[in-house]
DNA sequence: CTATTTTATGTCATATATGACATATTACAT
DNA sequence: ATGTAATATGTCATATATGACATAAAATAG
C-alpha cells in the first residue's frame, strides 16, 4: 500500500501499523478495511437513491443521525453489524450484500 | 417465525422481542440473525476444513480460544467484524464471502 | 441573500464486545 | 481404561461501540 493510501486510513483513525515496520498491512487487514469502505459507501449511495436522510435511516434503525454520518464517512468506530442491519433496513437484501461484496462491479443491479 | 426457533435464538441471547407482541421478528431482524449464523457456521467449516484449532486460529487474529468458540457457537455478544477478521485469515477472500452470501447453495467452490 | 434542511464533527455516559483466564466437557488417541 | 488434546462455558476487567446531544458546516430552497 502507497504511503498516501496508509495516510488516509490513519486520519480516519484505522489502526494500521503493527506490522513490524509500520509500512503495511497485511491482505487480511487490507481485505477488511476494504470490506468496511465498500459497505460504508454502498449504505450512502443506497440510502441517497431512496431519498432518505440520514435521520430517517437512523430512526428505522434505533440509531442516531450523527452515527449515520459516521458510518458513511467510514469512521472505524462503528461496526459491520449495525451497516448490515442499516444495508437491510434499506431494503437490501442478503443476497444483494453478498453480491456487492463478490462481484468487484459497483452493484448496477440494487 | 416459529416458536421453537425463536426459543433457541433468545437461549442463544438474542433479542428477539421488541416488536409488539413479541412474537415475531421482522424481516430484517431475521436476516441480520441469518447473515451472522451462516457466517458463523462457515468459520467452524473452513477452520476444520484446514485442520485448525479453535487456538490456531485464535492466535491468527489475536483473539482467543473461547472467543471462537463463542464465535462458532452463534454467540450474540460477538461481532461481525471479528467474524470476519477470522475468515479472511482462514484464506476466504471478500469475494468468497460475497459469494457465500448471496449464493444460497452452501459453498460448494471455497 | 436568508431561512431551512441536511450532513459533519465532537463529546459523553452507558452498553456491548473483547482477550485472558479458569475450568468443565468432549473427542481422540494409545 | 487413561491420558491428552480440543472445544465449550463462565467470569472479569478493560476496550470499543453506542445513542444522545450540541453545534458547526454545507447544501438546498425561497
Amino acid at each position: 500500500m502507497d504511503t498516501k493510501k496508509r495516510k488516509e486510513l490513519e486520519e480516519k483513525g484505522f489502526k494500521v501499523g503493527s506490522t513490524a515496520d509500520f509500512l503495511e498491512l497485511s491482505a487480511e487487514e487490507e481485505a477488511y478495511i476494504e470490506i468496511r469502505l465498500e459497505i460504508s459507501s454502498l449504505i450512502k449511495i443506497q440510502r441517497n437513491k431512496r431519498g432518505w436522510t440520514q435521520q430517517e435511516l437512523a430512526s428505522a434503525i434505533g440509531s442516531s443521525q450523527s452515527r449515520i454520518a459516521k458510518i458513511e464517512a467510514g469512521d472505524p468506530g462503528t461496526s459491520l453489524d449495525l451497516m448490515i442491519k442499516a444495508l437491510l433496513q434499506l431494503g437490501i437484501s442478503k443476497k444483494q450484500i453478498g453480491k456487492f461484496l463478490s462481484d468487484n462491479l459497483k452493484m448496477k443491479t440494487v
